[in-house]
RNA sequence: GGAGAGGUCGCCUAGUGGCCUAGGGCGCCGCACUGGAAAUGCGGUAUAGCGCAAGCUAUCGAGGGUUCAAAUCCCUCCCUCUCCGCCA
């Protein structure tokens, strides 16, 4: 249950234009309408037989404390009503149980409606809303020599920063190992981040669980819908995180917040795991598209009115990391069948890497209003004592590394084969340059 | 992994089949008393669903079972604590 059943019944048009918009079947909520009106029918029904058996079975009990014989006449005959409304209960909760079961699917199958200045369309749709940074063009001219920029995965074959053929020999393709510099330029790139984003942005540092129970993966939603992209350690029923988002944003799933608790904002370090399933093929070369990667990530808990504003921000704050990393970058505003199912509005932010000539998605950041809360159930209290509604959530990466490696790489590398050091990390690297 | 003890309302705790519609304390909120406060007294203080409402229903770690009736009895699972074993 994700949009939830008041909301269904109270703008049912403005619910089955945003699945139109995102590309889903709008005859979807005309059928969760209708077996939302069932359910409710049922429960009324069952409700009022088990008053009428509660209330016979409290009479058991008085006319036993007042003398009554326990198997006499009177007793019995008190005894078979309460049975006739039990069976008819169980008749009754089997038909409710099925209409939940069936109405919990198809709600799961009802997209977040997209905010109202999403642009509406497919990828082609998406806006260009800012660009930052100078587009270094591959072919480059230093001190009247000629020469070409490459990919990071050869400087990195210079340089001995990563190795993508033992990494598949000790694991599989697509787990990179980071060597020498290339691993001190991981944990750098981390402290750099949780750094900024603790004593700069006041966030609140989490390192969490790299793994999660069923319970947080239903939460996020990555099962059931994405459970082919996760690596499942079935022994345990334990699922390797695919970001932290997972873990983090279930930190206070079933928790009610007090507003003046408001609003929560963490960033998290955790490694990632992602199957990529059916991505074979594409982006095969250097570490553009791996299975296991390390990501800081963002993750906020608002008041519904801030929550707007809050991604507005959430983005530049991702947008602060990319500029002191002097890595040119663009933002993208998404379209609604290109933004997800459970966002309301979304931003990505891609750098420029140079070597590959491409723009790679670092960050992906997105307000899903109360639709995940609602799946979680987070809620806060407007006023002490006052009633809890679902807050509003929010996350985006601050940044994955892997790709922010290569746009460094590439963007950072001379023409004699070594890396300057961007000066943001030259403390955390200790060395102003890498050299072979 | 083994043995034991537990999991009840924000916290502590009572509760061993029907008077539990879950009692008491702490905390919190309101009111009274006060010049103001403390102390004291009175009242209130979970969540969700359904209903115009009065109210009804569900929830005592989770799920199943027994029963007319379960916080209470039975089964399975989860978690916490103590001790032991193993271990970075």
């Amino acid at each position: 249950m994700s949009i939830g059943l008041a909301r269904l019944r109270e703008e049912p048009d403005r619910i089955r234009q945003g699945a139109i918009d995102k590309g889903e079947d709008p005859a979807i909520v005309d059928a969760a309408l209708a077996l939302e009106g069932k359910r409710r029918q049922l429960l009324g029904e069952s409700d009022t037989l088990k008053a009428e058996r509660n209330a016979a079975s409290k009479k058991i009990g008085e006319a036993i404390r007042t003398g009554a014989a326990p198997n006499g006449p009177e007793v019995a005959a008190l005894r078979r009503a309460s049975t006739e409304a039990g069976n008819l209960i169980e008749k009754i909760d089997a038909a409710l149980a099925t209409a939940e079961v069936e109405l919990e699917e198809l709600m799961l199958r009802i997209p977040n409606p997209a905010d109202a200045d999403v642009p509406v369309g497919d990828e082609s749709a998406n806006q260009v809303v800012r660009t930052w940074g100078e587009i270094l063009a591959r072919e480059v001219v230093t001190d009247g020599a000629r020469w070409s920029r490459r990919p990071h995965w050869e400087i990195a074959a210079d340089l001995k920063m990563f190795d993508l053929e033992r990494g598949a020999k000790i694991t599989g393709s697509g787990f990179p190992v980071y060597t020498g510099q290339g691993s001190r330029l991981q944990r750098a790139l981390i402290d750099f981040m949780l750094d900024i984003h603790t004593a700069e942005h006041g966030m609140t540092e989490i390192w969490p669980p790299a793994m999660v129970n069923a319970a947080s993966a239903r939460g996020t939603g990555q099962i059931p819908d994405k459970e082919d992209l996760m690596y499942i350690a079935t022994r345990d029923e334990l699922y390797l995180v695919p970001t932290a988002e997972v873990p983090v944003t279930n930190l206070h799933r079933d928790e009610i917040f007090e507003a003046s608790q408001l609003p929560v904002r963490y960033a998290a370090y955790s490694p990632c795991f992602r199957r990529e399933a059916g991505a074979a093929g594409k982006d095969t070369r250097g570490i553009l598209r791996v299975h296991q990667f390390d990501k800081v990530e963002m993750v906020f808990f608002e008041k519904p009115e801030a929550s707007t504003e809050a991604l507005e921000w959430l983005t530049g704050r991702a947008e602060v990391i990319l500029q002191r990393l002097g890595l040119a970058y663009r933002v993208l505003l998404m379209a609604t069948k290109d933004m997800g199912f459970v966002q309301a509005k979304k931003y990505d932010l891609e750098v420029w890497a140079p070597g590959v000539e491409r723009w790679l998605e670092v960050s992906s950041c997105s307000n899903f209003r109360d639709y995940q809360a609602r799946r979680m159930a987070i809620r806060y209290r407007p006023e002490p004592g006052a009633k809890p509604e679902l807050v509003h959530t929010l996350n985006g990466s601050g940044l994955a590394l892997a790709r922010t490696v290569a746009a460094i790489m590439e963007t950072y590398q001379q023409s004699d084969g070594s890396l300057v050091v961007p000066e943001a990390l030259r403390s955390y690297m200790r060395t102003d340059r890498v050299v072979a």
